[in-house]
DNA sequence: TTAAATGCAAAGCTTTTGCAATACT
DNA sequence: AGTATTGCAAAAGCTTTGCATTTAA
């Protein structure tokens, strides 16, 4: 069986519940899916695929960089997972079902995290000007934070 | 010589003066220099390394691509080059002092290119939402455009 | 003349693909 | 049993780096 396109984001609380879904799609709930879940359900925000790979120290082994890749694709198609690129580097993965949406600093890159209603006047202010309806979870915001932006405005 | 901080947006007229920029600063006007400023000067919108490197047909020969991401990278740092991420795929160079902002859509991937203006509410409501100073010139806006959120909301 | 810049080749990083072997259901 | 999935290896796409040679100043 194979999963055609991306479904709306989907809340997931654990592992089992995830491994259900696949079960209910006619896919398998392997162990290499186990822990990719696992490490997701443990990770504190979005997470390279590198480092799914890695496992958890003493709790979660590794696996292969390519399965973990064809796992997260299709965990995503199913809603069960997303990713954002937060800047440079490589993509990162986090469940679905966090909503949460990111700004970045173009100059520390510190990563900003906040509620989607937090952003609603923003989302609202780009649909007036520009009819887009856009969101902040798969691409973030990018500017200078509070901080840099002092700094940069004293002339540092 | 070497450059070793990013300076601010440069307007520059032509390659001749961008040439001349680069002498001022002890760097050569070299013919590979020439070749990815013809090239800028001539290109519609923002351009791959790979592009550039291509040449255009009959006028400009095409260079090897490694100078030219070298050159990017000198023209960048003085001000005269930037980049920006639309999306997935390669960067793409333009000229800084084309002062452009970006949206694009993530269903049909359209590029949107605006005046800075068009997007000052926007700047106003991520710098009340969250203190940052954003840009859209460096990573773009992303959401749906009028017309695939319209397609999307009617169910197809 | 001499240091900057080039061209070529090789490598680095992220992600994808092919395929025979393995393990869910 | 049958097929989805894995692991490994190789490749693809973008970008960077090393180095001997060329070239602008």
């Amino acid at each position: 069986m194979t999963v055609s396109h991306r479904r709306a984001p989907l809340l997931v609380d654990d592992v089992e519940s995830a491994l259900a879904i696949l079960r209910r799609h006619g896919l398998r709930a392997s162990a290499a899916r186990r822990v990719v879940l696992e490490s997701l359900f443990a990770a504190e925000g979005p997470i390279s695929a590198e480092a799914l790979a890695d496992g958890l120290p003493g709790r979660v082994p590794r696996s292969d960089l390519a399965s973990v890749y064809r796992n997260l694709e299709v965990l995503e198609q199913l809603g069960i997972v997303r990713h954002v690129h937060l800047g440079h580097g490589p993509g990162l993965y986090t469940l679905a079902g966090t909503a949460e949406e990111y700004l970045v600093c173009e100059s520390c890159h510190v990563v900003r995290t906040v509620a989607p209603s937090t952003l609603a006047g923003v989302r609202d202010a780009v649909r007036e000007a520009s009819g887009y309806q856009a969101g902040f979870d798969h691409f973030p915001i990018v500017g200078l934070c509070p901080g840099c932006a002092a700094r940069r405005s004293h002339g540092e």
